[in-house]
DNA sequence: GTCATCGATACGCCTTGAGTATCAATTAAA
DNA sequence: TTTAATTGATACTCAAGGCGTATCGATGAC
């Protein structure tokens, strides 16, 4: 014979109410089925759980130690259900978020946040990646989405655009093309520029070349850094100019003015996963980035 | 639908061997069950638990997760069935020993000791008490066995006889008496008595005193006190003489002497309880007395 | 002494779990 | 490409076991 969870609760309904008429019912059983039950699981145990007279009901040492350990063992599984079903919808479990410095500096706290937020039971595992690893990650399972430009992606992983904005040029204050409201980008030709590196950021990287080569003329490269903060902070040391996204003007640092651009550039941030990917976290997780996609969009 | 135990163990088998063929004949079941009771827990759950396809079995996240917990689950009621049996066989829970100092002082550290031995994870819980709330103590369940002189004992207790000596002579090195190899009582009648209180050691100041009438007179009692040692080192310091158990010649003080007397008396010390007592490691603690009353009797 | 309360027992019904046979899907081998 | 083997799911049947009704026996209360 081998125990039941039913025994479990009849017993310790039982031994809450030290009364089998009332457990029953309590139960929603009659009282035969109990008396059975309990009768059985004292067999199995081999040992007297209660003493039993026609007028009373009462724990034997072993009754009482047995209830102590029934209702913990009915907790936990309670416990367990619940967090199994929390998993299962994706409440809680693990997130690999692997991410490129140069595309999630402007996305990924706020993402990240509004994600840590919502479903503060998720274990969120942030990874920098170069944005060659990050599609091979993504493939193999070592992450489970992805914040990136939109860059040449690979068959099986998708993409979901959540922020947009329009390049500026950064210049140093006293340039004198910072002085137009708009500036052409053509005039640019014979400026150092200060851009983000191909290797790591590729996309942003080829915007920048390709609105220049549109214009007529190679970028002269003259430092790169992928942190476009230190970009800007250059600018603003008089070494050259650059193409950035125009909410970096909200770093308002003295000596880089921002202007828009003649012919305006649009550079995307998004989340990039795997359709095949089962972990339920990230179906919340892009969840909360299409409802972030539509704030910024709304708020823009 | 309820989440049975059958389906955590099958659940559990089937994580472990991601096989369903082979996790049903470690079962000792046939397949198509245990498909139905993984399925029926599924259901329960709301949750898939294991990916399948018909060439392989693996685990969601929440299945991973649920592992975790139902394994835990499965080893806190297997320990709790296991430690419920330890507590009716006795083997582990609580004892409650009152006992009288001057009654105790010989039998009980070597009984606690043996019974701690043999019992460890019985908890006991020693409590000082005289001797006539001992009785009450015992009848009304607030301690399981007592361990003190036979004294007029109601009915509803039982009392086992654990160690029995007789009472020797104790005098001061240099009294005229400490020269003879027997103590004749009668002689005794003028000096001053050192002897254990009526009210708190009834039995043993019953015994000394019966003694002295039985040869004439009536004992002159300085002193007393309930505690053996200090009897014994008072006599050392030549303020009386006294009767005690044979055994505290083991002091080895220098100043006192023990000589048996004409009229052997025996003393015995035994332990006392409540058969109606349902307190299982009163029965093993009985066990333990019954031994060490039989070690004690065969080693004298 | 009678009646009421309460847990145990007897018996029948029916739910449900297990076994057999088989299906459907996938993969390996010919 | 076809065939065979493996594996989990499903259909059907049987039987074990859980539950409900009726009743018993014991214990207290009035």
């Amino acid at each position: 014979m081998t125990i039941e969870l039913r025994q479990l609760r009849y017993f310790v309904a039982l031994a809450d109410t030290l009364h089998f008429g009332r457990a029953a019912t309590q139960l929603h059983i009659t009282q035969p089925p109990l008396s059975r039950q309990i009768a059985a699981l004292e067999d199995t145990l081999g040992a007297a759980l209660f003493v039993r007279s026609s007028r009373q009901v009462e724990l034997t040492a072993a009754g009482r130690h047995f209830h102590e350990h029934a209702v913990r063992v009915l907790a936990a599984l309670d416990g367990a259900v619940r967090s199994t079903q929390a998993t299962a919808r994706g409440e809680r479990g693990v997130l690999r978020v692997g991410f490129t410095m140069s595309a999630a500096w402007n996305v990924l706290p706020a993402l990240i946040r509004r994600y840590g937020d919502a479903f503060p039971a998720a274990e969120i595992q942030l990874s920098e990646v170069v944005p060659r690893e990050l599609d091979e990650a993504l493939l193999s399972g070592r992450a489970d989405v992805g914040i990136a430009f939109p860059w040449q992606r690979p068959d099986g992983l998708e993409y979901l655009r959540v922020h947009a904005e329009p390049l500026w040029a950064v210049l140093p204050a006293g340039h004198p093309l910072a002085a137009a409201a708009v500036v052409a980008v053509g005039e640019l030709a014979d400026e150092p520029f200060i851009t983000f590196p191909a290797a790591t950021a590729p996309a942003l990287h080829a915007l920048v070349a390709g609105c220049c080569r549109e214009h007529g003329f190679e970028p002269r490269i003259r430092l790169e850094t992928h942190l476009q903060q230190t970009i800007v902070n250059l600018v603003a040391e008089g070494l050259g100019v650059s193409l950035v996204p125009r909410s970096m003007s909200r770093m308002q640092l003295a000596g880089a003015v921002f202007r828009p651009i003649s012919s305006p550039r649009v550079i995307e941030q998004g989340v990039i996963w795997a359709p095949n990917n089962a972990n339920p976290c990230l179906a919340r997780f892009l969840d909360c980035a299409r409802a972030f996609g539509e704030a910024m969009a709304g708020g823009d």
